[in-house]
RNA sequence: GGUCUGGUAGUUCAGUUGGUUAGAAUACCUGCCUGUCACGCAGGGGGUCGCGGGUUCGAGUCCCGUCCAGACCGCCA
């Protein structure tokens, strides 16, 4: 028996038991005649103690010598220490070594296994299989499965089936790239792995199981991001007979459970807007509401005066940064620089500072009198202390540009309050967007999502007009959800695909096992997606998501510790008849 | 595909205007230490300054290229 108790489990309870445990050595404090170790396992430490007087010389000497991260079994007394930690769950108790027995001798890790590690990323990440035993590592991991449980519990008791859907599927052009995997028993064909299940639970919806989640690996090779993985996991979930209404109101539930089974914090009812309000006055489809400045319109108090780089925009914005006036001039032009960074790209910014006495002093004062920046002040809810900052230009790409200068100055300002918890409806999204390059337009949500059935007459007229039954669910200025109501009969999706370009030929190689389905009793349906990884970094309250990752990719898509992707041997090769090109050097 | 930041001891970092033998902390090793818990004290070992080229009397430092890592833009139906 390697143990009789977990090492966070000993209390004062337990003293004069003879205990077995089993773990890691964390530390171990040597003071010559006697020695402390710290024994670490999944559930706490527990401190062992040798000594001069009751234990032999050899076993002390034998402790003394143990070094980090070995893994020994021990066996000893449980006895009230003199000396008590009340910062540690087991403070009150150590155990006196009896017998030591080493399971396994440890190399020293490159990096020290503490909650506050000395080690980088890049190392952690080589050496994660050590990185898992920190605590915050750990915790994340178990905190992810409590979300899980949590979900998976909450769903299946509101009727929900979780159903297994196939990873190797086929590819389809439309969306993110696909991985690809080659078919050896099929030659020159390839599997694609699923950027979703999409169609499988929607098939699933004309099976007649009506209620279906899986918590689901998806996939998609595109670059990567602090928040984005190549390989990532969704809670996913369609409904049969349901409308929109009934799909915010369930998954609504579900995340008010959330938040009140973790934060314990009462969520509902969750606000609603619309997309088009969204970009109105946050200037993005994800706006986190956990503070304001928001966007105003300053076209028609900004134009028409001598001012020309207003006066030749087509959009105008100036948000009030609260008790930003103070801000040196040396800040604001670090600010100005910021906004023309080629990622932000505005090509200037104009600022008003409205000062504590009420005077209104601003970087264009040679174009608008203090009269009309007291007019912008209002219109952008200006109260003195604080700093106007105006962008204009292009609509969308301004609205881009004062929306991420909105979020960075929120950061900066600490208005980002990882303890509050805002979560959004945003409704109503436009069906299409036209892709400016291509001058094609494509699904804003996918191509299965349903048209408002109001809107369907525009389609011919004024495609980027129709809005769709699509949803986001938006927390502290993250997509964590999106869905929508889905088409379920044939015609309308041979519409929809032909709207999207496709010819009759390529919508029925790609989808025709949709559309047949649909022909044989699709009843109506529509559905959300969570990203579950995203979802459980936010309620845990941090930025990026690797860490709730067992084992997450880096920035260039590789896993450093297994040194994935690699070549294949020419064997493999042949197998899946696959010739490389020679590659660029 | 692009922009930016970084790469110096096992690790995290500092390294001034280009100038003597490249430092600190921590980790590690040795010794000491009668209640430690980030134990303490004393001593010690440890460097291809990512790689290649260039400028220079002289390069960790400047220039060019390249590789790696990170953040972001594009991309992510």
């Amino acid at each position: 028996m390697y143990r009789t108790h977990h090492c966070g489990a000993i209390r004062l309870a337990n003293t004069a038991e003879q205990v077995t445990l089993s773990g890691w050595v964390s530390r171990t404090r040597d003071k010559g005649f006697m020695v402390w170790i710290d024994l670490r396992d999944r559930y706490g430490i527990t401190q062992l103690v040798l000594d001069q007087e009751r234990c032999s010389a050899d076993l002390l000497e034998a402790a003394r010598n143990l070094g980090r991260e070995t893994v020994i079994q021990v066996t000893g007394r449980v006895i009230e220490r003199d000396a008590k930690n009340a910062s540690m769950p087991t403070g009150e108790v150590e155990v006196l070594v009896a017998e030591l027995n080493v399971l396994n001798a440890a190399k020293l890790p490159p990096f020290t296994i503490e909650d506050q590690t000395d080690g980088g990323d890049e190392l952690r990440m080589k050496y994660r299989y050590l990185d898992i035993r920190r605590n915050p590592v750990k915790q994340n991991l178990i905190f992810r499965h409590k979300v899980s449980m949590l979900v998976r519990n909450y769903l299946s008791d509101q009727g929900f089936l979780e159903v297994e859907t196939p990873y190797l599927i086929k590819s389809t052009p439309e969306g993110a790239r696909d991985f690809v995997v080659p078919s050896r028993m099929n030659a020159g064909q390839f599997y694609a792995l699923p950027q979703s299940p999409q169609t499988f639970k929607q098939l699933l919806m004309v099976g007649g199981l009506d209620k279906y989640f899986q918590l689901v690996k998806c996939f998609r090779d595109e670059d990567l991001r602090a928040d984005r993985q190549p390989e990532f996991t969704q809670i996913d979930c369609e409904m049969s007979f349901i409308t929109q209404e009934d799909i915010l109101n369930t998954f609504e539930g579900l995340t008010a459970h959330l938040l009140k089974a973790i934060h314990g914090i009462d969520s509902k009812p969750f606000p609603r807007m619309s997309y088009d309000e969204a970009m109105e006055r946050y200037g993005n489809d994800k706006p986190d509401i956990r503070f304001g400045m928001e966007l105003s319109r300053l076209n028609a108090l900004a134009q028409h005066r001598d001012f020309e780089v207003f006066n030749s925009a087509e959009y105008v914005v100036g948000i009030a940064v609260p008790k930003a006036a103070s801000f040196t001039r040396k800040e604001i032009d670090a600010l100005i620089d910021w906004v023309k960074r080629p990622q932000i790209g505005a090509k200037g910014m104009v600022y008003v500072r409205y000062n504590d006495d009420g005077s209104l002093k601003s970087s264009v004062d040679k174009f608008y009198s203090e009269e009309d920046l007291k007019a912008w002040a209002e219109v952008t809810g200006a109260q003195p202390g604080d700093l106007i900052c105006v962008l204009s230009g292009e609509l969308a790409a301004t609205r881009a540009q004062m929306s991420a200068l909105r979020m960075e100055l929120a950061s900066r300002l600490n208005l980002r309050d990882p303890k509050v918890f805002a979560p959004l409806w945003v409704v109503d999204f436009p069906l299409l967007e036209k892709d400016e390059e291509s001058g094609r337009y494509h699904a804003m949500h996918h191509p299965f999502t349903a048209p408002k059935p109001a809107d369907i007459e525009l389609l011919d007229t004024d495609p980027s007009a129709v809005r769709a039954n699509a949803y986001d669910l938006v927390l502290n200025g993250n997509e964590i959800g999106g869905g929508s109501i889905r088409i379920h009969d044939r015609p309308t999706q041979e519409l929809m695909f032909k709207y999207l370009g496709f010819s009759p030929e390529e919508a029925r190689s790609q989808f025709g096992f949709l559309m047949d389905a649909f022909e044989y009793g699709a009843p109506p349906h529509g559905g959300i997606a969570f990203g579950l990884d995203r979802l459980v970094a936010i309620l845990g309250g941090a930025e990026t998501i690797r860490d709730f990752i067992a084992f997450p990719k880096n920035n260039s898509g590789r896993d450093v510790m297994i040194d994935a992707p690699a070549t294949i041997d020419q064997a493999q090769l042949d197998e899946l008849h696959l010739q490389l090109k020679p590659l660029q050097s």
